[in-house]
RNA sequence: GCCUCUGUAGCUCAGUUGGUAGAGCAGCGGACUGAAAAUCCGCGUGUCGUUGGUUCGACUCCGACCGGAGGCA
């Protein structure tokens, strides 16, 4: 099984300055794992990696999607495997850095799903059902043919209702069946993880504010109206994306730059707890905790130990 | 100086005829297999400003004091 090298952590824990430095001293490339990083024209509210911070190591799906397209985890899996394998092949190191968890895993485990996605008429019929005839009435349909997913659902978890009726739908599996089958087979990479965070919350939290008042400085407002003009569509799954969505807002002039920077402070911090939420169950992954700030010579010295003793070189 | 209003969870506030208190937001925890920066679930964390009094019993009634807002001088 090939190795891989995987850099997690919650936003803005330093994972990006820390992938570049992996890849530079272990003869590596980097794959970005971010949902929102591979949408083109969203480097700043996203805090892609600079030209600096890549100090020269090639980076792999940042910015190569159209926003007005909605990529799914599946055709993530599908594009960022090839780079992962293109860089095996060259005999380099894929470094795996990003924060979106469920992409990481499906990436890592080279999870096979179900077919059905965003936009089919099964999944529009599906959702236009779920408006008229409701929540309870689907989650029962469901209960027939797959009592175990039905009951492990709750009626307002609209999403997953309709993915597993929807695949039921389109496959003759259930989901349940479908989970259990993918799930059995062996992961696709051996993967070393380094986990990034802050030994308090609290410091955490002062690096995102930090962060996204350098957003605003740098003009997010502006990226933001740069995609409008450019046609793309306020419902784009781009612009959920959080910071992008409230200063969508300040355009339309709901709400106020102040009030949009304290929003996105907010739900960036539940953002990351999110984030570690997802990483804790993960038991693989060697922490590394930052006291107050960051302190990359340092860290970059003890990952090194940790990969070495993995027997990455 | 006098009068009125006000002080309850981190914040904004509710609290019925006296029986030691509860909402929203924040926060914390969890789930997650084709929208995942999405979506969903669970949890109340409290010297009821302080201090005397009335009462079997006070967040609730009375007094004093302290803080805040407004009004009259």
């Amino acid at each position: 099984m090939p190795r891989v090298v995987c850099v997690v952590g919650p936003t803005a824990s330093g994972k990006t300055k820390m992938g570049a430095a992996l890849a530079r001293r272990f003869n590596g490339e980097v794959v970005s794992v971010d949902s929102m990083q591979i949408y083109r024209g969203m480097s700043i509210g996203t805090a892609a990696p600079t030209a600096e911070e890549m100090a020269g190591i090639p980076h792999h799906m940042i910015a190569v999607a159209d926003p007005a397209e909605s990529w799914s985890v599946a055709r993530y899996v599908t594009e960022a495997d090839k780079c992962v394998q293109d860089i095996l092949l060259r005999g380099k190191l894929p470094v795996l850095v990003g924060g979106t968890g469920l992409w990481l895993d499906a990436l890592i485990r080279g999870t096979d799903f179900a077919q059905g996605h965003q936009g089919t008429e099964v999944r529009q019929a599906l959702q236009r059902r779920m408006e008229t005839e409701g929540a309870a009435a689907l989650l029962e349909e469901l209960r027939q043919i797959d009592p175990e997913t039905a009951a492990r659902l709750h009626l307002k978890d609209e999403k997953r209702i309709i993915r597993a009726l929807e695949v039921w739908q389109e496959t003759g599996e259930t989901i349940t069946d479908h989970d259990r089958r993918t799930r059995e087979a062996p992961n696709r990479y051996d993967a070393v993880y380094i986990g990034l965070d802050f030994a308090h919350r609290q410091d955490l939290r002062r690096r995102i504010d930090a962060r996204v008042d350098a957003m605003v400085a740098r003009g997010l407002l502006d990226e933001v109206r740069a995609l409008l003009s450019a046609g793309l569509p306020p419902d784009a799954t781009a612009l959920q994306a959080i910071g992008y969505k409230q200063f969508l807002a300040v355009d339309r002039g709901e709400l106020t730059e102040a009030e949009a920077v304290e929003e996105v402070k907010l739900r960036s911090r539940q953002y990351a707890k999110r984030q570690l939420t997802w990483l804790r169950r993960n038991d693989k992954i060697h922490w590394l905790y930052w006291e107050k700030e960051p302190d990359f010579p340092a860290a970059l010295q003890e990952a090194t130990k940790i990969l070495t003793a993995q027997g990455v070189s």
